[in-house]
Formats: structure tokens, sequence, C-alpha cells
DNA sequence: GCCCCACTTTAGAACTTGCTGAGAACCGGC
DNA sequence: GCCGGTTCTCAGCAAGTTCTAAAGTGGGGC
């Protein structure tokens, strides 16, 4: 995975809303024994300005939560010992006050997915993107109330682009637009990066489901597409950067 | 924990609002010595608002009341000590006035029912679906009067559909339309959700009964009756948002 | 001003998701 | 124990989505 100029809320922060942050950092348990995994997670959560502790297994999961007491959990159901159940349930049994969200297989039997959205728990079904990941975890950690900050809004603005993650509406200078998942999931990685460049790499990483084995050139189609069902009225806000990649701007900046 | 997509009536709560709900905050014992049930519960109630505290005894159930003072139980009838009856007499011979909503296996005789549901007390038979448990709840809150907050409305409204849990009448446009049993759930969490996406798995969880082992594909079934019956009028008020859930909206919006 | 190459756009094949009707299984009331 | 309504499964169809590939466009180095 490529480090990268990712999905930071605030990118232009003054130190002193830094350190007004800083007092109310969330921190976030990632549960899982394959370790490609959870490092992949890991490090995109660190870099979106999470802290964030790994664990393999469930023993090791509650004994790490016991003393970094987690705001959330990310937490794969298929755990070489105890499974994932079954660390929410200790905990909660121990009074610790966490959102969980569960990673399942795609495969996994309906009935061990069944129960997975109560008391504002979620789920994500493996192979997941990225942005989607942290678009689950940061609406979990609003539901579960646990921190309410800025970067926490439902609602992503620029320009006269409007996108409500509750209601999954996208509407440009009032009007809406329809968008399919995919799309979606694009527009949202550009408008939280609006204003900096995001390499079509950058985009593949983020926004495609991390086996995505195909060509950067899927990015361009989507672009395409976006374009055609949000820019196609002026001023164009998606901007190319030849040879770099891609830019939401306002042209007024010139 | 505390919030939710779930069934919270104003899911955008100012902190003010906040903490003048918290000032009459309900409390509710809830008594079954099957872990996996009483847990189910806690989290549920403790998500849309209640304060919970738990016993696995009649013994425990009556220790605890003493101190905790609920304004309502839900209590099993089927306790290894004492039965669920013997501690509701108890509560009430000690002058406790609190609810009670009684659990009871489907093949629970009628005589051991009857009788139950003076004094504003009702039954839930398991498995019970988590809407219905928290449905009957209110109701018997609503009742017994103790707290009157706008949580506890009888009649839910959005657009030109009715919905009163009092008489379960549902209107669109004020027709009368009748809908079995699980209908009925299945419109009030989304008119409850109204405006935000809410998954089938969600759907799923909530709304169906808690030993449901099936499909997801029940829930696409149930919505395609739903829209026969209440929204074959203009206009369509009841949205599928593919590849995420459904949404009741007004069209009006945009 | 030419040409290369990055980007854009479109078409369409393969796939996924959701909608609906039909019918089996179940349940409760009489 | 029969009947009507209800729940649930399933399968076929329709529609939407993803992705590849290939043809079109235009920028800018020289």
């Amino acid at each position: 995975m490529s480090t990268s100029v990712l999905t930071q809320k605030e990118p232009a922060m003054s130190s002193k809303e830094a350190k007004e942050n800083e007092v109310k950092v969330q921190r976030v348990l990632v549960v899982d024994d394959e370790k490609s995994i959870s490092e992949l997670i890991t490090t995109s959560l660190r870099f979106v300005g999470f802290e964030v502790r790994t664990a393999a297994t469930g023993a090791e999961a509650l004994r790490v939560a016991e003393e970094f007491k987690p705001h959330a959990l990310i937490l794969d159901v298929m755990l070489p010992d105890l499974d994932g159940f079954e660390v929410c349930r200790q905990l909660r049994a121990d009074g610790q006050d966490v959102g969980v969200l569960f990673l399942t297989a795609k495969d996994t039997t309906e009935d061990k997915i069944k129960g997975l959205t109560l008391g504002g728990d979620d789920y994500v079904t493996k192979p997941f993107s990225l942005e989607e990941l942290v678009a689950r975890l940061r609406a979990l950690l609003r539901r579960t109330g646990v921190v309410e900050s800025a970067a926490n809004e439902e609602i992503i603005r620029f320009a006269d682009l409007d996108l409500n993650e509750a209601t999954h509406e996208v509407r440009r200078a009032g009007n809406l637009i329809d968008l399919s998942p995919t799309e979606f999931i694009l527009l949202r990685y550009l408008m939280i990066n609006a204003d900096r460049v995001v390499s079509k790499a950058q985009i593949l990483d983020h926004v495609w489901q991390y086996d995505f084995r195909g060509d950067a050139g899927i990015v361009e189609t989507y672009i395409s597409y976006l374009r055609k069902k949000i820019d196609n009225t002026e001023p164009p806000l998606i901007h190319t950067v030849r040879g770099v990649g891609y830019r939401l701007r306002l042209p007024a900046k010139n």
C-alpha cells in the first residue's frame, strides 16, 4: 500500500486547531490475524488521524482493550481462538463502552451475520475498500456518540456539491444526482481531498477493494462517468493534472 | 454506548436537547437467565436510550429493583428460582410502582398469561423481534404514565402516512390499509428511520425475530408487499438505494 | 506543425442486484 | 381438521453496475 496524501479531513490545519483535535483523538483497536490486513488498516487509520493498536487473537484483543480503552474496534469475526462475537460480548460484559465494526468474509453464512448491526455496530465484508471502511468507522463513532467533531460530519461539501452520508444523496447546485456505489465512493474520496491532486494509484488503493488486480485505466473510466453526471454544468470542478492525477477545485482560484 | 442509526426519534439532537432528555431517562430492569437474550435486549435498549440493569434470577431481580427503582421490568416468566409472577407480586407488595413486560415461551398456557395484562402490564412471546419488544415497552411506559416524552408518541407520521401504535391502524392519505404483523413492524421501522438509508441487514436484525436464520432476500419480498399495499399511489415513498438499502423519502426534495 | 502519448469516451460483455409471482409450509381460529 | 391468511423460499426476469478494450482527442515537446 502506498503511503499517501490520503484522506485527511483538515489538510491545512493551524497548530492551535491541531492541538484542539489532539485532545479528542479517537482510539481504534484493530483485531485480525492476517498481518497484511491489519497492517493495511492500521496504516490507513493512522494516516487519517486515529490512534491505533492491533491484536491478532481474541485473547490479546481483550488484554489490549483493557488498558487501551478504545472508542471502537475493528474486529474480524474469524479469529484463531475466540470468535469476534465472543470478544465483543466479553468486552461489553466488562462494561467497556465500545462500538464494533465487524469484518466478515463475503461468503460468511447468513446466521453468522445476523445480529451484527445491533447497538450501533456495523459490518463490512472482505475484501473492502479503505474509503468504505473508514467511512463506516466514522459513521459508527458518530452513532455511538463517543466523540463528535468536525471530522465526523454527515454532509461533505465542496463548492455547490453536497454529499450526504446518511441518506446517500449527492447534489450539484441543489439538483439530486444518482450515482452508482463506486461513483459515490470515488466522489467522496475526491471531495475529502478537495484541492489536492490525487494520483490514479492513490485512487485505486483507496476507492477500489484491496484485491483489485486490474488496470489504473478504470479510474479514467469512472472519472469520465462522474464528469458526465456531476460536472456537466459550469464551472467544471474535476480537473486533470496531466501526468500526475486529478484534482477537485474551483476555477476562481486560477 | 448509546445512539444509533436505529430507532432513535431524534437522530440529529443538539447537545442541549440531549441533556434535557438525560433528565428523564427511563430505567428498565431486564430479568432473564439466558445470557444471550438478556445481552441482546440490553444492547438494544441502551442503544435507544434506556438505562438498563440486568438480573438472572428472581431473587437477584428483587434485590436490584430495590435500589435501581426501575420504571419497568422485562421479566421472563421462567426463572430458575421464583417464577416471574411471583417476582411481580413481591415487587408490588413492596409498593414498587412498576410496569412489567413478561417474556413467555410460545407454548405457555393461556391461563398462565390470563390476568397479566391487568394493571397495564403486557407480554411478548419468545422469540420476538427487537422492534416489537421496544414498541411494546414504550406502549407500556406510556400506559403506566411513568414518563411522557416526545419519543413516546402513539402515532408516527411521515408524509401522508399515519401509523397508530395503539390501534395498529395504518393510513395512506386517510385510507385505512390492512397490513400483516410483519409488514406493520417493517413499515414502522422504516418510518422511525425516515429519510435515512437502512440496510437489509439492519432491517433483518431489527424487524425479524432474533432466531430467524434465513436470507436477507426476505426483506425484498416484504418491501414488495409493502409497496403494493401502501405505495401504489403517487408519490412513491419507499425508495431503493442500490447496493445500500432502503429509504423512506418524499420526492419533493429535489 | 507534427507526433507521441496521456487522457477521454464509448460500446458492450459479464456480472450483480433487486423485483416479483408462484407455491410450499405453517399457524390460528372455528 | 379444514380454511384463510401469513411467512418464507425460490427462480426467472429486468435493470443497473463493473470492467475491458479500442477508437477518438488534444497537449505540448521538439
